[in-house]
DNA sequence: CAAAAAATGTAGCCAAGGCTAAAAACTGTG
DNA sequence: CACAGTTTTTAGCCTTGGCTACATTTTTTG
């Protein structure tokens, strides 16, 4: 009878494919957020970014190149394919929305920062766009 | 034990520890809920509120039994510890106030729902608090 | 009350994401 | 240039969480 249950509309459904997600969302955020300071990408600093030994960040970095977000030849720094940079456009954005919009609650920055990064992988369209709004209308000083 | 590389002030590492624990607090929250609903609680409803096979729901909640959080004895219903049920009423509160904030925050309920699910689990105790007085200033009309 | 149906459990597979230990490749001096 | 140190890769193990197929138990029902 199998027939499997289920696959009708459930919520949950999304927050779990949400989650395939957010490790690509954060590695290609963090790349480009090395890349602009650093000028390059070593997996080393990937790794103490994510506090995780290299090796697993070596080996989420080799999924994202097989997924066509990154590029890097063996023992070589680590770039972001196109598309990798424009998932981390998207991230970046997004991110700066949430964070801006917990300051704007009152949030401290240090638990905004926090929780920031949390959120912003479960922030829908229509979320986001709300607390952006949120934030440019009750923004931290900056009007 | 882990003492690879920086152990330093890193964000990930918290948002990675949640991770562990959200199953545990959507199964819990789901399991109080479908008790309160039906009476009960059967592996097969559980399962299907997260559309997930009656093996996967039976093998995550064989975790939360190890764990102390879930009681049931073999092809019997499935009920809360005491610790379960503590869990699942501090999930359910925080989720609440999540949802009530998005919809006061004028997100329509349906992505409220949607939103709310994926965001609880990453909402730490100073932006919960920020959430409830937000939602009870700004309530929906209910004042 | 026995056979069919439904629910639960077991076996075994897969991917993601952790880890350590050890090999290999780069880097930078002496 | 070689050797020491750093970085990256590889091998191998673990847990979680997904699945199908099949076995077992409970429930329903003819």
């Amino acid at each position: 009878m199998p027939k499997t249950e289920t696959n009708k509309t459930n919520q949950h459904a999304s927050v779990r494919r949400d989650h395939s997600t957010e490790t690509a969302e954060d590695y290609v955020e963090v790349i480009a957020d090395l890349m602009a300071a650093d000028g390059g990408c070593r997996l080393k600093e990937v790794a103490k970014r994510f506090a995780v030994s290299h090796v697993t960040a070596n080996r989420t970095i080799a999924r994202l190149k097989r997924d066509g977000l990154v590029w890097s030849e063996p023992y070589g720094p680590i770039s972001l394919t196109p598309a990798g940079k424009r998932l981390a456009e998207r991230c970046r954005k997004r991110h700066a929305i949430v964070y801006e919009f917990l300051v704007a609650l009152g949030i401290s920055p240090e638990s905004a920062s926090l929780d920031a990064e949390g959120i912003e992988h479960h922030v829908g369209p229509e979320t986001l766009s709300a607390m952006e709004k949120f934030a440019l209308r009750h923004g931290v000083k900056l009007g």
